[in-house]
DNA sequence: GCATACAATATTGTCGACAATAATGACAGC
DNA sequence: GCTGTCATTATTGTCGACAATATTGTATGC
């Protein structure tokens, strides 16, 4: 792979956030991250520009890219909305599940394990926002799949800063548990799944009081 | 106003999809826009990027920048989940409405009556959807914010293509029903007055069989 | 010694030139 | 006269150079 795309390198930076690798607020000078995936500065502003607007980075004029922090309340805000739109995305669902999707999910529920038990951390954030996507695509309304990539990476951004531990442990035993009652044709169960899923994901943050990301010295100093 | 922002020429751009003036399959030319904008080509480039992730234009590479063609379905999709977000915000609102605020939203539709009796269509378009974004932003959640300037545009981009009449009548009494809830606190009253609001808007569109934006000659002519 | 002004450096913002690709038109062969 | 091929033109894609701005370092006056 000698040229990346602008799509490439966003997912790598993506991938890095998720990782913890690139903390929140930290710099991302342009000139860096162009050596860094063997690039032009343009293409590395247009990858910025599609972070920032994904939520990932932000943009400060004439000041440069920073890995975004986002506050407690934006976490909040974005489990909010995304319980709502995966519920949304289960609805439409159950009317358009056959069984060749049906499979086709059961197959990432299966790779998402094969990753989990291989503890490859790249992998699992990479499936496991890939079950949610992939969800959202079956559920055939182009805009709630852009919907969805928009709350997967500002999801991402949050459980990056304000998870416990470094490791990523959503399972897969919870993926299945929505596949198999999608299989069954029992919305109702899945979204209760669903639902149950997101507030595990969520109650695993620390949301309470102390946050994980300073957004200054001044704060870090006081 | 001797250089354009990229904002503002993406808001420009976005007006006259609104007013009909470029149509739905239109070629959007970069050397022309440059021209028209008395800007560079490059700038040209980013707002159209811009207005891709907006969904009110398609660029296919190598092949050049269109206004976007939404599909009936499309249309059906964007109305739904902007049904739910809208339903959200005014959730939230009811916590955090208090007579300040009350005052600018009420400042806001009496621009918008102003605006309807002069007839300024841009004026209109521009103050429509302003209403809805300034709920938004009283929300106070981020996301919610800028999901509704998506959903904003997209909507924006159907009441033009599907719309019967060159006129965008939706007229400013609904948006004055929904203020006079929200002033009386009562969010079940106000959601009500949003969802017949939206259903208003969304039964004046003709997506019943005929289309107004042919894909392709083929289409046009078969 | 401290603060301020100024110079040097580093970083971002903008643009125009060139390369790559697609669309168009001309021409030759049949 | 029609079709396929090639040349021409038009348009988009990419990049590096330069300008504008911010940051850092240095010196000077008090």
């Amino acid at each position: 792979m000698d040229t990346l795309t602008a799509e490439q390198i966003a997912e790598r930076i993506w991938l890095s956030i998720a990782e913890r690798r690139l903390r929140p607020g930290m710099r991302l000078k342009e000139t860096e991250l162009a050596e860094v995936f063997g690039t032009s500065r343009a293409r590395v502003r247009q990858v910025l520009g599609m972070l920032e607007r994904e939520g990932l980075v932000t943009i400060e004029v004439n000041k440069g890219a920073f890995v975004a922090e986002p506050s407690v309340e934006d976490a909040r805000d974005i489990f909010h909305i995304r319980r709502a739109v995966e519920g949304r995305v289960l609805e439409r669902l159950v009317d358009r599940l056959d069984k060749k999707k049906i499979e086709t999910i059961r197959r990432h529920v299966e790779k998402e394990r094969i990753a989990n038990a291989d503890n490859d951390q790249r992998q699992i954030i990479k499936l496991s926002g890939g079950f949610h996507q992939m969800l959202a695509e079956m559920a055939e309304a182009e805009f709630l799949s852009v919907l969805m990539r928009d709350l997967i990476s500002r999801s991402s951004l949050i459980t990056a800063a304000f998870r416990d531990s470094a490791k990523y442990n959503c399972g897969p035993d919870e993926h299945e548990e929505i596949l198999n009652h999608l299989r069954d044709g029992d919305p109702e169960k899945a979204q209760e799944a669903m639902r149950h899923h997101l507030e595990h994901v969520e109650k695993e943050l620390r949301l309470a009081a102390g946050r994980d990301t300073p957004r200054s010295l001044k704060d870090l100093l006081s």
